[in-house]
DNA sequence: GTCTATACAAAGATAGAC
DNA sequence: GTCTATCTTTGTATAGAC
């Protein structure tokens, strides 16, 4: 992988986390690269080969994030949670990007097939992972809720997508905040009656 | 409104619903609708033209099932919720649709300005729906959290709108189910220890 | 590896006949 | 209201020079 093919993965990725996929064009990263369309075909023939190069990339970063956050020790269920949704916050930040795999969910009838399994996998993998923390959690006993973990785990990941997605159309950080203060208080164990 | 302008609305909607706006040209709404591309111009002369309207149709919609929802007599507060959901549990039993202000918002950037006016309008008036929601049903007692009803509101919301943009990735419309029952969990109120 | 040039299809949109 | 025909721009993609 070049250093160039790097920055038009780079600049691929935030053009689809601020637009989506079908909304862009060679033209525009070819603007933003400033070089010409035709360059760009040099390093990714194919916008369906772009496209599912940029999510490959995006879902093995965050796969070792993931791991990363895992590993430390010493950390409440509750820490790791802050630490997973880190990345998001981050985005949050941002007046105009969410996940890349949130934005492409939108518009996933409309995308390649290749793109669709990554996608799909990003989601099973990190739905995985949190019904793994969750459960670890329960049994170290510093977080409690009913049922199974894999609800909980779902219900976890899709608010934080879906809280991005809402955040962006109003501007306030709070919304993605929110969320995670709201799960939080949802999964914080009882305090012993004295 | 005509009969005709209305069945491009419904084709429009569904379409977006799911490939997202930016996939869509009049060219699959002619397909659809047997006709030619003219005749779609006709009816509305823009792209932008029509996709706001579909959306502001939708909005109206969805608010109307909602006041119709909180007008219900004698229900329990998790069961107007149950009701509020069911749109988006039919969205989640169909292969291929989320809900249409869900799939605009990962292009959100690429839509014209006036639907994403429409797009956020649609996204508050639901969160504050759900938060006069949240603070009778606490008032009454049928349901309990912690911390103001805002942060609930805004999870609830999320939860639904990523849930079925996760679904449609995976097939399972447990993922749907696994987010308003883990929901209702958060929601239960501690039942008194006899 | 980047450029110019070009091919070819699809896009949004309009004019004017029926 | 719908059609055919057309315009103009943009999109993806390739060929071949530098």
């Amino acid at each position: 992988m070049t250093a160039t093919a790097e920055r038009i993965l780079d600049i691929m990725q935030e053009l689809i986390q601020a637009r989506g996929f079908s909304a862009i064009s060679y033209q525009h990263i070819a603007d933003a690269l400033q070089v010409t369309k035709a360059s760009i075909h040099y390093h990714f023939p194919t916008k369906s080969g772009l496209g599912t190069a940029v999510v490959r990339r995006y879902r093995q970063r965050l796969m070792e994030v993931m791991q990363a956050v895992a590993a430390e020790d010493g950390r409440s269920t509750l820490e790791i949670l802050d630490l997973y949704s880190t990345p998001y916050l981050d985005f949050a930040d941002t007046p105009d990007k969410v996940c890349l795999c949130g934005a492409l969910a939108g518009e996933y009838m409309a995308l390649p097939a290749e793109m669709q399994g990554e996608v799909a996998g990003f989601f099973a993998e990190h739905q995985d992972w949190l019904e793994r923390l969750l459960e670890r959690g329960r049994q170290r006993g510093d977080v409690a809720f009913d049922g199974p973990p894999a609800p909980m785990a779902r219900l976890i990941f899709s608010a934080l997508q879906g809280g991005l997605l809402v955040k962006r159309t109003n501007g306030d950080i709070g919304q993605v905040r929110d969320v995670v203060a709201a799960l939080k208080t949802c999964l914080a164990p009882a305090t012993q009656p004295a």
